[in-house]
RNA sequence: GCGCUCGUAGUCCAGUGGAUAGGACGUUGGCCUCCGGAGCCGAAGGCGGCAGUUCGACUCUGCCCGAGCGCACCA
């Protein structure tokens, strides 16, 4: 059982037994929480449950402190205390550290994986970019974002599905379509005008040119119509295939690749016809409308144009309702901010379904800022399109774009700093994470060398130093901090511990030294690094970023 | 105008209602005959404003001020 377990168990038992003797009145407990003070003074694990309990006892809180501290002891207290406005803080005994720090030693590689929880069921939607051209910062973001969040849910036991809903219907394929023609002719002397919302990116010229060096001109007799269908899924297809590499090389994969395409027209029919059924559509000027406003929306929605043809919302009705069907008990979606607007429309539309909104948890990815050379990069005017996610890997690499994307919290705007990213120094945090990363796998080197091994049973209570005892504490906290940052949906905890810890390690590294020591505390510091290599790795393949032999 | 997100040192950010608000950059003073100086140790400097809830508020509520993003029968 873990110290904190059994903390938590004295102090409850200490508090029944007090309402047995008499001293409490009965009635509910609030929830134990224990917690590492803030300053080492105050002991190694405090807890505010006298506070929280004294509205239940109607005592004051010191007084109930009072009253636990005296019915708490086992062989692994030192003492408690009392302070502040009525924290009860608890000095272990020496060996309780070192103990359980044996356990994580001999945990291995399973030390950060959290056993596995049968529920809830997640399923994670991501990126979800339009398959009409190259990946952009922000969806790098997304993408950093969902794959670590994924990776997150799964270290912390919960089973996990990712997916990316390709918008490969409606009006974008259309104009992916139109755009391709256009610089078909256009590369083939034919005088044709650009259509206004097509996409002007660099890549829909290469893959007009790609067309013509492969098939030439033959498509220039067909009828506009027929060409243009042709294009289409010569476009998507490219596209797509684009989409999967790029994001490949940026370690993020999905389980499931849901095509719009499939929802067409019977899913989408299907949806709407519930919605009918249970009066939740009226038709007005032709058109049929979603009462959203029912649900808290701001102004009823539009599912069924006048034309007959869906809107967006209706498709994506269908498809968030597809995802109910499947039977998740919980559904993440991440977004960029710029669709926050839409959040609430899509809980409307599945409350009116039938389904519980609060399943469904959108994260908003607030906007990415590059600065380069202290200036803000601006977005091309000629194309409207920023920053390709494949020109920030390659201007920057995998490890820092990652990195970067992840440090802040997810709903906070973040300032991308090109220059930080690439510099290799101690002001980049993932190149001081790494660093730390290759330093100890320089000592194993060494190490092995001088025929320093790692036994069974190393004497870990050799490690007093105070930078020792801060490191084993640190890794100690690691499984805790995956659960809470599960809990939260918050990877930026983890690139937070990551380099926290690694300040932690070079800290201990400048004062202890492990070669030319005595060899049972060479051992028993060979040990520490050990465990400190693995948790490195762990966090980091969490973020997706590599842990480095060598630099 | 309405809505969503966010205001924490000169700058960029942590901070699930609790003890003396933590880092990093920048500024500044030190540390290698020694396992990788791509490192370490110090110093100065802060919760946008006003109310409220609470034993206790950076955290929750309301209003004000400021920033970003939205407000389509586009996706």
């Amino acid at each position: 059982m873990d110290i904190k377990d059994t903390l938590s168990a004295a102090i409850e038992q200490a508090a029944k037994d007090a309402i047995a003797d008499g001293v409490f009145p009965d009635g509910e407990l609030p929830k134990i929480v224990l917690e590492v003070p803030p300053q080492k003074e105050f002991g190694d694990f405090a807890t505010n449950f006298a506070m929280q309990s004294a509205r239940v006892f109607r005592k004051n809180p010191r007084q109930i402190a009072e009253e636990l501290s005296q019915r708490i002891n086992g062989d692994w207290l030192d003492h408690t205390q009392i302070a502040g406005p009525g924290f009860l803080n608890f000095y272990l005994k020496g060996n309780v550290l070192y103990d359980s720090f044996l356990k994580i030693l001999e945990a291995g590689e399973s030390f950060g994986q959290l056993s596995a929880k049968e529920a809830p069921k997640i399923q994670v939607e991501y990126v979800s970019a339009n398959p009409t051209g190259p990946l952009h910062v922000g969806h790098g973001r997304g993408a950093a974002a969902g794959s670590a969040l994924v990776n997150l849910l799964r270290a912390a036991g919960y089973p996990v599905e990712s997916e990316y809903y390709i918008n490969d219907a409606g009006n974008q394929m259309n104009n992916l379509a139109r755009s391709v023609n256009a610089r078909y002719l256009e590369i083939l002397g034919r005088d044709v005008e650009f259509p206004e919302d097509g996409y002007h990116g660099q890549d829909i010229v290469d893959t007009a040119k790609r067309i013509i060096d492969k098939e030439g001109d033959k498509y220039l007799n067909l009828e506009e119509e027929e060409r243009l269908k042709i294009f289409q899924d010569l476009a998507y297809v490219e596209k797509l295939a684009a989409l999967k590499e790029d994001l490949a090389a940026f370690q993020v994969t999905f389980d499931k690749w849901f095509s719009e395409r499939t929802l067409h027209p019977e899913a989408v029919k299907a949806a709407v016809k519930i919605l009918q059924d249970n009066g939740n559509i009226y038709e007005q000027d032709g058109a049929l409308w979603l009462k959203s406003t029912a649900y808290g929306d701001d102004k009823d929605r539009v599912v069924i144009r006048d034309n007959g043809v869906p809107t967006y919302l209706a498709a994506d009705i269908a498809y968030h309702h597809n995802k109910y069907e499947r039977g998740f008990d919980r559904l993440i979606n991440i977004w960029g901010a710029d669709h926050h607007g839409y959040v609430c429309r899509v809980k409307a539309a599945m409350e009116a379904l039938g389904h519980d909104p609060k399943k469904l948890t959108v994260l908003l990815l607030q906007m990415v800022a590059l600065y380069r050379g202290g200036e803000l990069v601006k977005m091309s005017k000629r194309t409207g399109q920023s920053v390709t996610l494949n020109e920030l890997m390659e201007e920057v690499g995998t490890d820092a774009a990652r990195y970067f994307f992840l440090m802040r919290s997810l709903d906070s705007q973040l300032d991308f700093d090109l220059d930080l990213a690439k510099k290799k120094s101690n002001d980049n945090p993932v190149y001081y994470i790494q660093y730390a990363h290759a330093r100890i796998c320089s000592i194993f080197r060494q190490a092995e060398e001088t025929k320093l091994v790692l036994g069974d049973k190393p004497e870990l209570s050799l490690l007093t130093d105070p930078s020792e005892i801060d490191l084993i504490k640190k890794l100690e906290e690691y499984p805790e901090e995956v659960e809470k940052a599960a809990a939260d949906y918050a990877p930026q905890r983890i690139a937070r511990y990551s380099y926290d810890l690694a300040a932690l390690f070079h800290s201990f590294y400048n004062k202890c030294r492990i070669m030319g020591v005595e060899p049972k505390l060479a051992e028993a510091r060979l040990a520490l690094v050990t465990v400190t290599a693995h948790v490195i790795r762990h966090s980091l393949g969490i973020l997706g970023v590599s842990a480095p032999d060598h630099m």
